[in-house]
RNA sequence: GGCGUCGUAGCUCAGUUGGUAGAGCAGAGGACUGAAAAUCCUUGUGUCACUGGUUCAAUUCCAGUCGAUGCCA
């Protein structure tokens, strides 16, 4: 029996990734997962970069503006349903191609996640409102006395990473240290993972120039048609709340396109900084596929 | 052409009553287990425009040069 492989195609935002998937797919005549946790959403486009129709078309992508912004999801789910579509997928293909940039996804695919309690919505919104009427020195108390161990080592500074903890606590009754396993799940295929990226000056200019594309393609009109839920998490993503700041009169509408462009860049450090420390990540430059597929071959 | 103001980090600027300098932004580095395009942490040495002069010591005072800018002609 052959055995099965999903590819994984990881870089930062604008560097080429689309492309360079739907080239390896169409190589290995497979289909397409995306791991990008804005494309997901239906109302969102331009803004998050969705491949375009032809794109689509070339090849069967899955993940793509299959959900609502109104629909809750999160990587546990994402986990599970990329699990399933590749039971499938691996029926009838030997191969499969993910690519996406959200590294909290691509790493729940690869490498599993616990199975942690959703909260609910009450406790959720419970929390935050403790954090935001007394502040975090009140949610690092309240942690402290729920999982003293975890409260040890977590990041005390960073509000959603107590707020998470508490919600774990609270729901099951047991420490958050206690259910973090963090143990690596094995997968019945195998992965190859393979990252794209290019020197800084070239990847920001990129970013600047699709910033400036996306404001031609009708950018404004996607966002403020959406404005009415832009407190949806869905929404808060960039290129989205800087216009909505622009919109509610905080900055102008040039400051806006400015910031677009810096909190992509910072965007796309961030990723860099998450895939860099993956040690299974082969980089390649974007425009490398020969040398990419000839890698691929000699690993698969 | 005359008079004035300015020239300090990639950008905007502060400052040194003479002892070689510091903010914001940009940038860089990092963390990351159900909101992750989220959230959070760390990080500021630069011919103080150039050439001379005064001085133990000049980025700071003086002169000249160059550049920018304003007003007057």
């Amino acid at each position: 029996m052959q055995s099965k492989t999903l590819i994984v195609v990881v870089g930062p935002t604008a560097v080429g990734k689309t492309a360079v998937a739907i080239q390896i797919a169409q190589q290995f005549g497979c289909e397409i997962l995306s791991a990008d946790s804005r494309q997901f959403y239906k109302e969102l486009n331009i803004g998050v970069a969705r491949p375009s129709l032809n794109e689509l078309n070339a090849v069967k992508h899955h993940f793509i503006a299959h959900l609502s912004i109104f629909d809750p999801y999160n990587v546990y789910k994402f986990e599970q349903d990329v699990l399933l579509l590749l039971d499938k997928l691996f029926e009838k293909d030997n191969i499969a191609v993910m690519v996406g940039g959200s590294g909290l996804y691509v790493d729940a695919v690869c490498k599993g996640i616990d199975d942690l309690p959703d909260p609910s919505p009450e406790l959720r919104k419970q929390i935050i409102e403790q954090y935001e009427m007394e502040g975090i020195e009140s949610l690092k108390k309240r942690l402290k006395e729920l999982d003293p161990e975890y409260y040890s080592i977590v990041n005390l500074t960073n509000p959603k990473r107590l707020q998470r903890a508490i919600e774990v606590c609270e729901t099951t009754g047991q420490t958050y240290s206690s259910l973090r396993k963090n143990m690596t799940h094995k997968r019945p295929f195998r992965i190859i993972k393979i990252g794209l990226n290019q020197d800084r000056e070239t990847l920001y200019n990129r970013i600047n120039l699709r910033v400036d594309v996306m404001l031609e393609t009708g950018l404004l009109k996607e966002v403020e048609s959406l404005y009415e839920y832009r407190y949806l998490n869905a929404l808060n993503t960039v290129g989205y709340r800087e216009i909505y700041n622009a919109v509610s009169g905080d900055i102008s509408i040039e400051q806006a396109i400015t910031d677009i462009k810096t909190n992509s860049r910072r965007y796309a450090k961030r990723q860099l900084t998450w895939f860099k420390r993956d040690q299974e990540i082969k980089w390649f430059a974007p425009t490398e596929f020969d040398l990419i597929c000839q890698y691929l071959q000699s690993e698969i």
